[in-house]
DNA sequence: GGTCCGATGTTCCAAATAGGAATAGTACGC
DNA sequence: GCGTACTATTCCTATTTGGAACATCGGACC
């Protein structure tokens, strides 16, 4: 949980804004439910902004204030160099954890036990319902990377997430299907 | 977050109560780490004893104190009818949730423009290694349940999550091999 | 022109969670 | 008899969540 000040999220947002040039708190949240949310837990509205309250005073974004005569004003954040070098330094230095996962779908399988077989085809159902909502998000974004450079990363993580995907329904037959069968 | 009182990680200690019999706080720990750590977060052990004061208070466990007598005294706590009640209620009627990932790994390769090519590789290498870990220690565990149709869904899980490991070891290195390749 | 709606933009608050440190008693090997 | 590891619980702090509340702007619509 330690690691200087700057919390993982943190660092996330500044991973974020490497991307991103100049940004609002709002466009900030935006881009993490666009691109963090399939690998990460895009963080809430109330946290992006106190986390670039405090990447702004350790001096790793930089905040302007939008004119106020413009249209509805925004303080817009940028990474700074300092901000760009902590990144580098997490990137090559924090540890990296093994995922964690909140898999709702497994846990209530787990407890099996005590849900009725109807209740349970159906959220495997609805499940794989979802998966190919989450699949076809994911190869819209992935299309839209193209093959630009710039994307290079962002289009692998894409096409695991895919893969992940398309594993996840696959093995979500499977479980439909070994419940089917009568328990010998 | 509010389903009447109780937090989805107090619902997933009732479920695990719903296996162990009368267990204490600290075996009821070990008992999450050794199961639901595989698909869902592992409480922390404050979190276990906080949730474990709320559903006594909710009558949804009963706690028995062990004689001051015998050797190391623990609270031990079991389910009770109301808890079981509760368990299969929010079974079938909570909302099931997508699931959420927290993936250092696919954190770091999206952010793939300011890690060195060593360092990526060295940290795709060891989630490798990390996956493998993983398996050999669910395998261990689904030979544990057997067939015994009282861990049939845990069965399921456990074949599930062997499954997802096998997986990402094949991403992984689907990934690899695309780094190898220079780019375009 | 006025009015409603949805998007933008920010702040605030309460609760849940995470991660350990601190504290103790007990068992067990040596 | 002593050190070490395991059992057991409590406490503290920081992080994170999930929204409500507030305000402003741009268009759509009548």
């Amino acid at each position: 949980m330690r690691q200087g000040q700057i919390s993982t999220t943190g660092h996330a947002l500044l991973g974020l804004l490497s991307f991103a040039g100049e940004v609002s708190g709002y466009e900030l949240k935006q881009l993490a439910d666009r691109t963090l949310r399939f690998f990460w837990v895009s963080p809430a509205m109330s946290q992006v902004y106190s986390e670039l309250g405090t990447l702004d005073r350790a001096g790793l974004v930089e905040a302007r204030e939008e004119a106020a005569n413009g249209p509805r004003p925004a303080r817009r954040y940028r990474l700074t160099p300092a901000g760009e070098e902590e990144l580098r330094r997490w990137l090559a230095q924090s540890d990296v954890g093994f995922p964690v996962i909140k898999h709702g779908v497994a846990l209530r399988l787990f407890l099996g036990h005590m849900v009725s077989p109807d209740r349970m085809e159906e959220m495997l159902q609805r499940y794989t319902e979802q998966l190919e909502g989450r699949t076809a998000e994911l190869a819209q974004i992935r299309e839209g990377l193209g093959d630009d450079p710039a994307y290079r990363y962002a289009a692998l993580v894409a096409e695991w997430g895919q893969r992940y995907y398309r594993e996840e329904a696959e093995a979500v037959q499977v479980v439909l299907e070994a419940l089917s069968r009568p328990r010998t």
